[in-house]
DNA sequence: GTGAAAGCGCTAACAC
DNA sequence: GTGTTAGCGCTTTCAC
């Protein structure tokens, strides 16, 4: 081959003795060719190693078929396992999928207007992550299939779970073992605040657990409703309030798993035993929960990306996606955080799950009690 | 606009009385147009709302501008947290990215040939996953630019850590505790393995585990070292095993923090004070680490991938990449689990990481005393 | 400064 | 079956 300049299809051709057609039916694998044919010019592209242009095909054909996923904060469990359900579907259907990932309202505006230039995507997945009109707006004008996980958006396929009914099911599950006073950990949503991306999960699942709470009698009391920052961290903190309390709850259910470590962490350092002193269920199942023995309400987010990812690729095969709204299933996982109140086995809270610092103000250590299992 | 056809570089030139090539500088800012010219063509841009092609001025200029990232195991949070400090790097730098999930040998040599097709990405970024020598002759065939993390490869920029130097860390810390009787859980090599990635980070931890605690005249005793499957679980099984001997080691070393969870679960479940009656430190310290108080052998995980997003930026630009290896610090972060044998503040550890389920036996409480801190 | 034209490398419609 | 050719939509010399 000379000048090393790269083999393209029409030296293909002129090698081979036949037209660029063929050889690109050859390539793309077309019914129409003599087999004598085909192998006379399979063999000149493995001699001149020809590789085709990825870019060049897909610009006549008009797609590169590859969709991007658009995520929050993806060191987050439960948006890592989605984005991990996704990717295998995406790829079978012989997607690429180009990430964006997005901690701020500013890179979420910056995708999503990225992503509606021409031939950038086939589509997009949106992950979480709440859409405003003009968003919706812009992506529709630019004629780019849009599906969303984990956000409700009118007119657009999208999977979902019931937040509410999962309250409730964390509510449900609490009052059946008895509690009466429980505690609710969740995160606000700031839709002012310029860093706040307005996820309204938290909410929801609050509003499902009090209404469920106060159909069974024991209505929430508002002094156990802490709302703040998401994160481990804040719900430490809270859990701490709440446990300084004269009157403390001995349950608390946390809007999301990442959550309810924290008030596991927090009971941990006060030297409360969980279950015995005070139940804990959190929210997603991500697979630290299963380690951890937390009880929670399991939401199917690997699933859920898989989903979203099939009903993508059936809006690009220009099939209908019906209905609009898929709606995933919730079950209460009941590990070994929650129990009825006062009746728990006496397991101790974990150094494993203290405080961050070591410095950080010794604990108050409490005995332990042998008892039998349940 | 006639027909509904999207307008093109060449409509917009009719319709602003210029060529296409004054539209070509307009969009691309380039230097040399007249202002007057520019807003011309500017306006008709926005009214035609044309939208240039991507795949069109890619093919053109003979790039996307996209990189590969590969990554096993994507939900693995060391993997997540490389990942994730590469993407805005890449970003930055006006890349798209595509990002490849491997679970499996087939799947890493598929994307592997995948991305080495003409015109597919700019260059790639293998994170964690051994190459073979036809894997990096195929790419470097093809001449796409290659940088890896956590993986070395000889002739290629490697951002990496000394994992021997780490295993010393972590023995010296145990050593300098007082700890003489330690054990190690770690992973196993697979070549063979149909299933196997051939991780071996594990293997070179141990090494250097291994000559510290030699030279430090406590040799490690065999008995006391596990290998076995990755993860939580078989990390929590060999240290039940360990625990059971007649002489249980009063430390143990796990090869990363993820085991290190699976040996803190086995240690709460079996009613064994950590780090009163057991020190345990991992390796890696991922986010998990730090809430669960885990002492740990630091590498820095996000700036490994923003450092390998850095140097495969370099190689596309065309600068020399050196030294080819970067070589990242370790440092151990002391927390909660690791103290002097048989001395440590008598924690207990977590119902929070109790073993999965919740009828698994119940376990052997064990009484707690008070003490001051340190 | 700006226009014209030659690529970039392939697909697909259409003849033969 | 196979060759020919007109796009796909842009970038980039190279003259003027």
């Amino acid at each position: 081959m000379r000048g090393s300049r790269r083999a393209n299809i029409a030296d293909v051709a002129a090698a081979s003795g036949v037209g660029v057609g063929t050889v690109s039916r050859v390539i793309n694998g077309a019914a129409n060719v003599r087999e004598a044919t085909r192998l006379k010019v399979l063999a000149v592209v493995e001699q001149l190693g020809y590789q085709p242009s990825h870019l060049a095909s897909s610009l006549a054909r008009g797609s590169a078929r590859t969709v991007a996923i658009v995520v929050p904060h993806l060191v987050a469990p439960s948006v890592v396992e989605r984005l991990a359900g996704a990717l295998p579907v995406l790829n079978a259907e012989g997607y690429e999928t180009v990430v964006c990932n997005v901690d701020s309202p500013a890179q979420r505006d910056h995708f999503l207007s990225f992503l509606a230039g021409r031939h950038r995507t086939d589509g997009i997945i949106v992950v979480s992550l709440p859409l405003r009109g003009d968003h919706i707006a812009t992506l529709r004008r630019a004629g780019v299939p849009l599906v969303t996980v984990d956000v409700s958006v009118r007119g657009l396929p999208h999977t979902v779970i019931d937040d509410q009914a999962g309250g409730r099911l964390a509510a449900e599950h609490l009052v059946s073992l008895g509690h009466t006073r429980v505690g609710f950990i969740g995160d606000r949503v700031q839709r002012k605040a310029a860093t706040a991306l307005g996820f309204t999960a938290s909410d929801r699942r609050l509003e499902g657990f009090r209404a469920a709470l106060a159909e069974a009698g024991a209505p929430a009391d508002r002094n156990l409703i802490r709302i703040g920052p998401h994160g481990p961290a804040h719900a430490e903190a809270f859990t701490t309030e709440l446990l300084a309390l004269p009157e403390p709850p001995t349950a608390i259910f946390a809007a999301s798993d990442t959550q309810a470590m924290g008030v596991l962490v927090a009971a941990n350092r006060l030297g409360v035993r969980v279950p015995g002193r005070l139940s804990v269920i959190g929210f997603d199942d991500i697979q630290l929960a299963s380690l951890a023995g937390l009880s929670t309400v399991r939401q199917p987010l690997e699933e859920s990306g898989a989903e979203g990812a099939r009903r993508l690729c059936a809006l690009l095969r220009g099939e209908q996606v019906r209905p609009l709204r898929q709606m995933l299933a919730l079950q209460v996982v009941h590990r070994k955080t929650t129990d009825r109140p006062g009746h728990g086995r006496p397991l101790e809270l974990g150094a494993a799950l203290g405080s961050v610092d070591r410095a950080s103000g010794s604990p108050r250590p409490t005995a332990s009690f042998a008892q039998e299992g349940r």
